[in-house]
DNA sequence: TCACTATGTCCATTAATTTGACTCTTGAGT
DNA sequence: ACTCAAGAGTCAAATTAATGGACATAGTGA
């Protein structure tokens, strides 16, 4: 039997301490007040006071401007001291293979890093006409691509908006989209669970696109299905969509079920 | 008794946990045994372990096959909800096009991602023959780049040699060099704290690079100036050096004292 | 200005944490 | 296979730190 784990032989502080700081990375670099900690953990106000002036004493927590408590750079270079989820992306590949085997197309995964998606893996299907805006190991900006615009979809709206903010500097970046654009594609990516954008990050590039779903907060992972406008249309996007989703699942299964 | 620091408003456990995470983190992914952390942290060996066994429970800790802990990939995606500590990389372009603008050539800033080196900002200097092998917001993988061979060299030595073994599987990543003479590269920078190469990324691409001091922890950043080996004589990169150190030192500064 | 809401602080009570000593596990050497 | 040592894991009495209700303070909007 090995399921005693509750109860002896663990720290209520350190376990209220995990919440606390999960519930900091909920709310991402916008950061929390006390009260929305309070009330996303369930603990007393005194007890997440408490651990969170710990925290920000030992630097794993800074306020910001206002009264508002965040993750610090620190958890992020803790962060890169950890392996990343996704371990070797080369496990993933046939899985990514798969479909682009099945739907003709080329398929990618990317990751978000920041402003950025990092993409891991492009996988080439047979059709004879290839769109290759990117290649594996290649990072475009969240605004520039599909794959950013699941990952915008995905992050808290506020978030989002920063991102977006940051990136009309060079307006070169939204590439045949603008803002306002990018804004709509994003806000229909949240409603229907996936993109499909045609001539908009290139002209003669079309995009299907879906977040790899996350169990603990917003995703981080994107597949995206790229092809010409002339193939992608709404019918076929409509066609592949449920292949997409279940890849993304069972690329989302293999990362937490490690 | 002993110095009663700050014995207000603290609590004595968290900080004793984050004492531990930041020990779990300076071991990497290879992880740490218990008695590591005992001696890194300076705690009991029962406070350690009942931590630690939270800290598991908890999934912000795992355990290796063997007998040894490590910061799970919780902490990455925790880590992703921190602001980085690069903050915006427009905000370290001046100081970066100011050694550019100085020596002439191409000057990079790189930052660690996994396995990869995710370039920030490349920075153009008057010379006339430019080596634009990358360009700002690419990735490349630490074995290809000269910045990469900094990274490498800050990183645990057996993490970098980790790293150098999942490439192996790709020796077209590795340009002109071979694993075997990218360990030599490695250790020479190790030894010297910087790395000077030619036609070794690159046919016709010299470098020079260091990587960017970090008070704890190793190095995530890195900074480089590309040339064409004829100009990237011994000579020329001894006299450059200083300045490039410095600016690194400049940017470590603008990082932490944020 | 005055409420009102959220944050920060205090302290007696309570309950969790500490620590030394003990046991268990693993693996190396004979 | 057997022994032994070093590290990992466990336990319980003594101690010490954590808790949360109540109070104080600082912002915020009318």
């Amino acid at each position: 039997m090995e399921e005693t784990k509750d109860k002896s032989g663990k720290s209520q502080v350190v376990e209220r301490t995990c919440l606390i700081l999960r519930e900091l990375g909920r709310h991402g670099p916008r950061g929390a007040r006390l009260l929305d900690l309070t009330e996303g953990t369930g603990l007393s106000r005194p007890t997440v006071h408490r651990i969170l002036a710990t925290l920000t004493a030992e630097q794993f927590v800074e306020r910001t401007n206002g009264r508002r408590y965040r993750l610090s750079s620190i958890m992020y270079e803790l962060g890169l001291n950890a392996p990343s989820p996704v371990g070797d992306p080369a496990r993933l590949r046939p899985i990514v293979q798969a479909l682009a085997d099945r739907c003709g197309d080329t398929v990618y995964l990317a990751m978000r890093t920041g402003d950025f998606s990092h993409y891991l893996l492009r996988c080439e299907g047979a059709y004879p006409i290839r769109t290759h805006v990117v290649s594996a190991n290649q990072t475009l900006h969240l605004v520039s691509g599909h794959s950013g615009r699941s990952l915008l979809a995905s992050m808290p709206e506020d978030e989002a908006e920063d991102v977006i903010l940051r990136a009309t500097q060079d307006r070169k970046l939204f590439g045949e989209a603008t803002p306002d654009s990018l804004r709509d594609e994003v806000e229909r990516v949240r409603e229907n669970g996936y993109g499909w954008a045609r001539d908009v990050t290139f002209v003669g590039v079309a995009g299907l696109t879906v977040p790899v779903p996350n169990a603990r907060g917003s995703a981080y992972l994107a597949m995206s299905i790229s092809s010409i406008p002339q193939r992608m249309t709404q019918e076929r996007a409509m066609d592949i969509l449920p292949e997409l989703k279940a890849t993304a699942a069972e690329i989302a299964g293999m990362i937490s079920g490690d």
